[in-house]
This record gives structure tokens, C-alpha cells and sequence, in this order.
DNA sequence: AAATTAATTTGAAATATTTTAAAAACTGCA
DNA sequence: TGCAGTTTTTAAAATATTTCAAATTAATTT
């Protein structure tokens, strides 16, 4: 499901492009003002952004260069009317394209799949703030890195594409290390300890989500 | 230069167009009418096209329909008023973005800089000081000239333009030197660390940007 | 509660990967 | 052909990861 970052200042407008956005199913995440929005931006991915340029204490323009500082996520600029100037300077920034309000939905939308389509697809899976992303090889929460070895790079990512099943260690090194390996069963536990140790140190409640199943094995629980 | 792609049935528009274009030095094919356009489509590579879709003999519809067939590349349509529902229709047909006549000049060079910039091959990227340019082929950091050899030059370029993602050793001599090359993957990292001396020199923070994934490859990071 | 079984922690040894450095092979061109 | 710059290969040194086994801790069974 797509990501949407939603900006206004306006409570009621958010209200409205998320009741607009519903029956498409995206994932909406409301923000109310510029502030607000920017520490999402940092906090999490986005598949993409809405972003009211009227607001008081900060201008459209600032958030849009801001956002640009720390993402590529693609930006649809939402403006009150039709100010050629003014587009024009924020696709100059980094946006992407706009839309006047009012707008009907089905453009809304088909501007939104129109920009999301060039998007390149990325691997990844996100639960509670912390990303796994194969394309880049990290795992990150609130964008802060934790650094991870091949191993743990991969039991973690498969353990988070395939919440609530189990995994026997066996499993786990026929998957993990690839069939026929040698490796013995208990490798797989020093692993797992190393990684549930980093995955701590950066403050996720990792062990709310990698439970030990005894006698079996290991499981990741969606919560 | 990019080069640009106009289709529309009316020769004055063709070249009102091309006027338009001409100080930001775009390399502009006029087509006059659906057919001729869909010849050069098939023949040539543009990186963007301007297409009307109020044409006698076949309709925009038909021709954003059928690029889609041959062809990825941005396509921004020409409509003569403001006509939600045909935008709508564009926009899921596969076109990236619509502008109304009469437009001015600076929102036509905008919205097509701002497909442009997420359309794959750019020719120069900058990264806090460092730049590299492939028209020049010279990489260079404050003025001062920086002299790579080919497969260096490749090499960080495809890395910078895609800040964040990692390549394996396999995947960047697939890249950066061809498929099926015999070429070791230990190849890459003589390159890497010779380029990197050469980037070291001139006092741009190297380390910071280009970094070693231990156990997969290497990646550029977007500071 | 004691006995049993399994998981976790720990640290050091074994492996694997990357970097460094230098030599060898190749290429385009005068 | 021979040169100068480039690319590739190779081997060693430096780093980082993985493995494994012993000691410890925790959960389950009797």
C-alpha cells in the first residue's frame, strides 16, 4: 500500500483529501502544518507528498526545499489558485507538480498515479517506524542506520516479509545461508542475539516484534 | 542537449513551440500531425514529448496510447482549454502531465525540467561542491579539475545518480562495463580505490559520500 | 522443587571480504 | 613498432564477520 504524506495547516482539509483518498486505498498520514510535516519527513518514507503552500509560519516553498535536503519523494504542491509565478517556483525547488483547489478527485488521483508510476520500485518492508529496505541495504528507525552484518541483514528481512510464521533454525539456514550449508543450528541464535542488541540500542521495542518460540524457533509478530 | 519531441497539426504551432524552446536550448523535432510523430517515435529516441490532442485525423488519446506501446519517455500533453475530464483520461493513458494554451514559456520549461529530472539519464549531478558531468566528461570540485580514467568517470557517476542505493560488484560491471564482460569483480575494487585517492586529493570528503557495504558492494549516500 | 531441556551469552578461533600495492597485460595512437 | 596511459590481475596485509563451544540463564516438565 502507497505511503501518503498529507501538509495543510487546515485540520478540515486534511480531513477531505484523506476521505477523498480512501476508496483507492493509500495509507494516509496526516500533518497539521509545516512543522509537523517535516518531522514525519524524517521520521519516515513516503511514497509520496501533498503540500498545501499556504500556510503562516512557513511558507510551501521552505518545507518543499527542506523535504528536498533529506528525500527524493516525489511532491504535488497544492495551491488555493491558479499563481503561475508561484508554480512555477516550486517546480523550480524540487516539486513535482500541482493541483488548484478546488479539485476533483479523479484528477487528484490520476496525477498521483501519473507521478508514482515513474517512481522506481523499491524492496522494502516497514512495521512501526523501522524500515527494512533491500535496495539499499539498511535497516533504519526514525532515520537513525543500524549498521548490520549480511547475515543479520537477511534473517531480519526475512523474518519482517513473513510476520507471524515461524522458523526453525534449520529453516532459517536453508534460507538464510542457502541449502547444504554446513553450518550448525546454534550460529543462527549468536545472530540473532548481535542483531536484536543493535536493533535496541536505537530505541525500537524490538522485542515486542522478534519473539523466540521455544522449542521451535523464531517468529516476527505484526503488532 | 535533450531532445524534444513536438507533435500538433498546425505548423504555427509547431513553431511557436520551438520558438518558445529555443533559449534553453532544447533540440526540437517538429511533427506535423499523429503520423508523422509516431514515425519519429519509432525511429529516434527523444527524452520528452509535447503532445497536442486536438488533432482532425486521430486523436491525442490514440497517439499517447500508442507511444505507450514503443516507448517509456515523458510525454506532456497540449490542450486547448482546461477540460478536467480529458486530463484525467490523458493522465491514465500513460501521459506524465498536461498544459493549457495559451501557456506562458517559463511554466512549459518547468514542468518539463521537473519530468526531465526524474527521467533516468542525467548528464550532470552536483553533490555539496562535487561535479560530475558527463557532456564535459570531467568530474570536478571547486573549480579544480579532477582526471579520471573512463571506467572511473562511469563508475561515480552512475553511483552519484543514484544516491542511496547499493550495487554489488556483479551489478556494476553489468553497469559500468557491459553485460556479459569477463571482468572479475575484484576489477571494481582496484577502480574504487584509485578513484578514491584521485577525490581525496583535490579535498572533497570522499569517505563521507562513497562507502564500502561490507559483504555486498559498494553505494553513494546523499549527505 | 528438582530435574530436564532449550535458549542466551560470551569470547576466541576460523573464515571471508576489503584494501593496498605493485606488477602484468592491454589499448590507442604517434 | 614502441610509448604512455589505462585496465586487469595478483598477492599480502588489514578489517570485519561468522562460527562454535563452554558457561550461564531461562522455561518446561515431572
Amino acid at each position: 500500500m502507497k505511503k501518503v504524506l498529507l501538509i495543510d495547516d487546515e485540520e478540515r482539509m486534511l480531513e477531505l483529501l484523506a476521505l477523498y483518498l480512501k476508496p483507492y486505498h493509500y495509507d494516509c498520514r496526516k500533518a497539521l502544518g509545516p512543522k509537523e510535516g517535516l518531522q514525519y519527513i524524517e521520521e519516515e518514507r513516503f511514497d509520496i507528498v501533498l503540500l498545501d503552500i499556504m500556510m503562516p509560519d512557513m511558507d510551501g516553498w521552505s518545507v518543499c526545499r527542506e523535504i528536498r535536503q533529506h528525500s527524493d519523494v516525489p511532491i504535488i504542491m497544492v495551491t488555493a489558485r491558479e499563481q503561475k509565478v508561484d508554480i512555477v517556483k516550486g517546480l523550480k525547488l524540487g516539486a513535482d507538480d500541482y493541483i488548484t483547489k478546488p479539485f476533483n478527485e479523479e484528477e487528484l488521483v490520476a496525477r498521483m498515479n501519473a507521478l508514482l508510476r515513474r517512481a522506481k520500485p523499491g524492496n522494502h518492508v516497514e512495521m512501526d517506524g523501522l524500515l527494512w529496505d533491500r535496495d539499499r541495504f539498511e535497516l533504519s528507525y526514525k532515520n537513525q542506520y543500524i549498521k548490520l552484518t549480511p547475515k543479520e541483514f537477511s534473517l531480519i528481512g526475512l523474518l519482517m516479509q513473513n510476520p507471524g510464521r515461524v522458523y526453525s533454525r534449520n529453516q532459517l539456514i536453508d534460507l538464510v545461508w542457502g541449502m547444504y550449508s554446513e553450518t550448525e543450528g546454534r550460529t543462527v541464535d549468536s545472530h540473532v542475539r548481535n542483531m536484536r542488541e543493535k536493533i535496541r540500542e536505537v530505541g525500537f521495542p524490538i522485542d515486542d516484534y522478534f519473539h523466540t518460540v521455544w522449542g521451535v524457533g523464531y517468529k516476527w509478530i505484526r503488532k
